[in-house]
DNA sequence: AACTATTTATAAGA
DNA sequence: TTCTTATAAATAGTT
């Protein structure tokens, strides 16, 4: 359905295939609604897109999870027997799904490392170097423009500071209630220092090597070297 | 879909109902494959008709299991209650390490959202975008150089093949030698294209009805890469 | 995100 | 049920 028959075969490029997806997973969800609907069925459907995030039907997923017990039910599965077991089935899930985080992972630092021209090995044809050179300026016109905007506003605040200071009323009653001690007015007033400002910049933690976010506490919790 | 709309209630003629119920099954399940081979997804669909039948996909259903036990995972139903009933110090480990990655790859998606500037809502201040902003730049310009000396390349390379055709020697042993069948030179030609698609159309066996049961006996194996 | 030209899915009818 | 056919829906490619 549309312009054109579509091959039975992954769909290359990622843009169209992000849109696809999109778009059949709503239409999958609504027809699993409708089937439910008309024929009364119990219908439960689960979707995981290529980078592990999930779309269920139904939604809230309360009913799913019954639906799932049922299923076990009837075709015997029986997930918990598996973790009275010895849990040794359990443990090759868990040690898969470390080995399918860590791998989503990588593709993600590949994706960055390419967007930030860290690492451009990964991108061989010039057609891949042409879209990630407009996803970059794509991206550069939001960053600018969002800068516009805000430099707009902070240079009203500014002007109607100014005005009031002028009329002659208290000016620190006024300017103060602003929350931030103002890095902002800092910045047009030339000195845009990066301060003890109370406004983090925080870039990410990145102690240059493994460190790679060493995510909510600082040492210890760091990574188990499971193998 | 058909001759005049449909309301979305419950389909009252039982014959109609059951012979819906047998369309749009099978419609959702095609639906479904559909999903998950155009988008490499993985899909998991369970139907339960008002009899209580069972129908899902995939089919065989070895790798649904598979993704319930996923879904479970994600959800942390499942995981949660492993931790507290009895576990070994290395599967908390285990466990605690599946929960550090999560969240690292969710602070890298943050960042390359930012990046991207699909979402700029996390830099609050006019120092931050400045920062993104001549990163941006630096990349831009990375990726531009890249390219150039890719083009470059490619250029030398085909004024190389053409001199030597012209000059008459044998062009094939020149040309040859480079390892990939050249997508490059193809570019340049104006070839580039995702040809040789060669790759299978393969729906799934699906004997329709009753053949749900036959377990993973049936077909060659079928797998569902879900890890 | 919206818009069509088309392809698909399917409600009715046989 | 299956086949056919008229139509409603879904959606691929485009803007």
């Amino acid at each position: 359905m549309g312009r054109g028959r579509v091959e039975m075969k992954k769909i290359e490029n990622r843009v169209s295939r992000q849109v696809t997806f999109s778009k059949r997973r709503k239409g999958l969800i609504k027809k699993a609604h409708e089937l439910a609907v008309l024929c009364d069925a119990d219908v439960g459907v689960g979707v995981f897109s290529e980078r592990g995030k999930l779309f269920e039907y139904p939604n809230p997923p309360a009913s799913l999870t019954d639906l799932i017990r049922r299923y076990e039910a009837v075709t015997n599965t029986q997930l918990l027997q598996v973790q009275e077991t010895h849990c040794t089935d359990h443990q090759q899930q868990m040690i898969a799904e470390i080995g399918r985080l860590r791998r989503e992972y990588e593709q993600l630092q590949a994706r960055l490392m390419a967007y930030t021209g860290e690492d451009l090995s990964s991108l061989t044809s010039v057609d891949e170097l042409d879209e990630l050179e407009q996803q970059l300026e794509a991206a550069l016109c939001k960053v600018r423009a969002r800068k516009e905007e805000l430099l707009t506003s902070l240079n009203d605040e500014l002007q109607l500071k100014v005005t009031v200071t002028a009329v002659g009323v208290e000016t620190e009653e006024i300017a103060e209630p602003l929350p931030p001690p103002s890095p902002p007015f800092a910045y047009l007033l030339n000195v845009n220092e990066k301060s003890a400002a109370s406004t983090v910049l925080q870039l990410w933690p990145q102690a240059d090597d493994d460190d790679v976010g060493s995510g909510g506490g600082s040492g210890p919790p760091r990574g188990l070297q499971l193998w």
